[in-house]
RNA sequence: CGGGGUAUAGCGCAGUCCGGCUAGCGUACCUGCUUUGGGAGCAGGGGGUCGCAGGUUCGAAUCCUGCUACCCCGACCA
C-alpha cells in the first residue's frame, strides 16, 4: 500500500514536473517563485474555474475585469491595507528600455522613469473601489456583484510550489450592498460555495470559522476561511471571505443615495480562492504513487488501455470497445481511450496512476472472450473483472462511490488528526508529536495568541462558526475562556 | 535579510578533499531487431560554454577571489 503524501515524499518532485514546472525563464533568472503550469495541471484548474465559475453566476454574480497596474497612491488610502501588503509589492518604475552606451546590452532607460509608480496588483480592492465610486450613485445600482479570474503577484519572502507561490492565479469577487446585514449575508452566502466546492467537488473536509483578529485580512471587519487538513498535519488556508464593513468604500469615497435621499457609504465583501486550491488537493488526497483526483474534478475519469500484440488485435478491441465508449460520453463521462502503440500498457498504467485517473479499465482479446473488462481503482488501488454488458452502470455507481470515498477518508484523517487538549503541556506536546488540529480553550487576546505563536509556530486556524460554548480557561494565560478554538501549524 | 546547503546532458547524480589523457553514470531521447496483461531486452547512436567573471598553473569541473541563482530552516503570507 502506497504511503500517504507530503511534501517530503521521494516522489514530490517527479510530482511537480508532472503537473507544473519552476520558472526557469533564463540562466541567472529573476524570476523567483512562479510556476508554469504545464497542460494537465492546468486542465485540473480549468475543472475548478469551471465549477467556480457555475456557482458564482448561480447566486448572481458577473465576471468582469481590471487592470494589472494599480498606481501607488491608491494603495495608501485604506491604511491598514497597505500596512498588510506594502513588504511583498512588486513595484513598476519605469517603462522602456534601451541599448547601454557602453555596450553592454540592454539596460533601463533612466530618462523612462514613471512620475507614479504602478504596483502589480497583489489583489485588486483598490483599484476596483476606485472604480465602483464611478458605478454607484444610488441605491439602485446595489447590490453589485462582481467576480473577476486574474493573475496576481505577492514578492513573498520565501515560495512554496503550489501553496506559495510569487504570482499565482485566483478568483476574487468583490461586492457592494446598501446596508450591513446585506453583505454580511454575501460573505456568508459564499463562503458557503466555498465549502460546497471543496466538500462535494474536491472532496476536501473543510472546518468553516471566522479568523481571529491577528489572521484577518488587512482592511477587513471580519474574515470568513475555510480551513483544510493536509496529509502531514499542517492546516492549509484553503478560501477566504471577507467583510469589509465600509473601510474601503470610505477610503475611495464611494458612497449611495438610499430611498430617504440621504448619502451613505456603501457596504463591502470579497472573496477568493486560487491555484493553491491544487496544492490542497494533492496534499489532501494524494498517495505514493502519485496524484489521485476525486471524480467531479478529474479531467479525464476513465481510461481505457488496450492490450495488443499487433494492429489487428487493436482494430478488434477497438470495434468492441468504441460503442461503450459512445455510451459512456453520451452520459457525460470523461473516457479516453488510450491506443497508442508507442507505449507499452505497463508504462500507460503507471502514467495514469500518476495523474490521478479515478478508473483504468484494461481490455485484450482474452477479455473480450470472455467478455469482461478488467476495472482498476485508483483509490484503493484494488482490481476486478466485470461483465462488458453492464460495464457503464457500473462505471457510473463506480465513480460516485470513489467520490465519497476520497471525501470519507479525508474526513476519517481529520478526525483523527483533531485532538481536544487541556493545558499547554499537551498542547505543544500534540503539536510536536502528532500535528494536525489542537483544540484548546483561549482567552480571545491577540497577545495571547501571538505569545503561543511566537512559542510554538501554532497559529488560530479559526473559530468554527456557531461554536459550541463552554467555560473554560485559556491553556495559556489561565483567564477564563468561552469556548474552545482550532490551533494548527500551517502552510 | 540571518543560518546551512547546492550549482556538471531534458531530469536525477558521481567526479572536487589530493589539479592530469577524449568529463562519466542512471534515466529520458533517436535507429534496428526481439517484445507487449504492471514503467521490456539486446546492440548501436545523438546530446555538455562543468552557474557566471576573474586569478594561480605547463595544465582547472577540481585550487583562490568576487558575483549570481536555486533548495532547506527562520522572519512574512492565500
Amino acid at each position: 500500500m502506497a504511503k500517504n503524501f507530503t511534501s517530503k515524499s521521494e516522489n514530490y518532485s517527479q510530482w511537480y514536473n508532472e503537473l507544473v514546472l519552476k520558472a526557469d525563464l533564463a540562466e541567472n533568472s529573476a524570476v523567483r517563485g512562479c510556476m508554469v503550469i504545464k497542460p494537465y495541471g492546468y486542465s485540473i484548474w480549468e475543472k475548478m474555474q469551471q465549477r467556480l465559475d457555475q456557482m458564482f453566476k448561480e447566486t448572481g454574480h458577473e465576471n468582469a475585469y481590471f487592470p494589472l497596474f494599480i498606481p501607488k497612491s491608491f494603495f495608501s488610502k485604506e491604511a491598514s491595507h497597505v500596512e498588510g501588503f506594502a513588504k511583498e509589492c512588486a513595484v513598476v518604475t519605469h517603462y522602456r528600455l534601451k541599448n547601454d552606451e557602453n555596450g553592454k546590452g540592454i539596460i533601463v532607460d533612466p530618462d523612462a522613469k514613471l512620475e507614479e509608480e504602478l504596483i502589480i496588483r497583489p489583489t485588486s480592492e483598490t483599484i476596483i473601489w476606485d472604480t465602483y465610486r464611478n458605478w454607484i450613485q444610488s441605491y439602485r445600482d446595489l447590490p453589485l456583484l462582481i467576480n473577476q479570474w486574474a493573475n496576481v503577484v505577492r514578492w513573498e519572502m520565501r515560495t512554496r510550489l503550489f501553496l506559495r507561490t510569487a504570482e499565482f492565479l485566483w478568483q476574487e469577487g468583490h461586492t457592494a450592498h446598501a446596508n450591513e446585514k446585506e453583505a454580511l449575508e454575501e460573505a456568508m452566502r459564499m463562503l458557503d460555495v466555498y465549502t460546497d466546492f471543496a466538500e462535494n467537488f474536491m472532496a476536501m473536509p473543510v472546518l468553516r470559522g471566522v479568523k481571529s483578529a491577528n489572521e484577518r485580512f488587512a482592511g477587513a471587519i471580519e474574515t470568513f476561511c475555510i480551513e483544510a487538513m493536509m496529509q502531514d498535519g499542517k492546516a492549509l488556508q484553503a478560501g477566504t471571505s471577507h467583510f469589509l464593513g465600509q473601510n474601503f468604500a470610505k477610503a475611495f469615497d464611494v458612497r449611495f443615495l438610499n430611498k430617504e435621499n440621504q448619502l451613505e457609504y456603501v457596504w463591502a465583501t470579497s472573496w477568493g480562492v486560487s491555484t493553491r486550491l491544487i496544492g490542497a488537493l494533492i496534499m489532501s488526497h494524494s498517495d505514493d504513487n502519485g496524484l489521485v483526483l476525486p471524480p467531479k474534478l478529474a479531467p479525464i475519469q476513465v481510461v481505457i488501455i488496450p492490450i495488443f500484440k499487433n494492429e489487428d488485435d487493436l482494430k478488434k478491441i477497438s470495434e468492441r470497445i468504441n460503442p461503450i465508449i459512445a455510451q459512456m460520453r453520451s452520459q457525460e463521462i470523461r473516457v479516453k481511450f488510450d491506443n497508442r502503440d508507442t507505449q507499452k500498457p505497463g508504462w500507460k498504467f503507471n502514467e495514469y496512476e500518476f495523474k490521478g485517473v479515478p478508473i483504468r479499465l484494461a481490455i485484450g482479446l482474452r477479455d473480450i472472450e470472455n467478455n469482461s473488462i478488467e476495472v482498476a481503482r485508483r483509490d484503493t488501488l484494488t482490481k476486478e473483472q466485470i461483465n462488458l454488458d453492464s460495464i457503464v452502470e457500473h462505471i457510473k455507481t463506480l465513480l460516485t462511490d470513489i467520490q465519497s470515498n476520497l471525501f470519507n477518508q479525508a474526513l476519517a484523517r481529520r478526525e483523527a488528526m483533531t485532538t481536544i487538549v487541556n493545558s499547554y503541556e499537551e498542547f505543544k506536546e500534540v503539536l510536536d508529536t502528532k500535528g494536525g488540529f489542537v483544540v484548546a480553550h483561549w482567552d480571545g487576546t491577540p497577545e495571547t495568541e501571538e505569545k503561543i505563536k511566537q512559542e510554538t509556530k501554532a497559529t488560530i486556524r479559526c473559530i468554527p462558526l456557531n461554536n459550541k460554548l463552554e467555560d473554560g480557561v485559556c491553556i495559556y494565560s489561565g483567564k477564563p475562556s468561552i469556548q474552545r478554538v482550532y490551533f494548527a501549524r500551517n502552510y
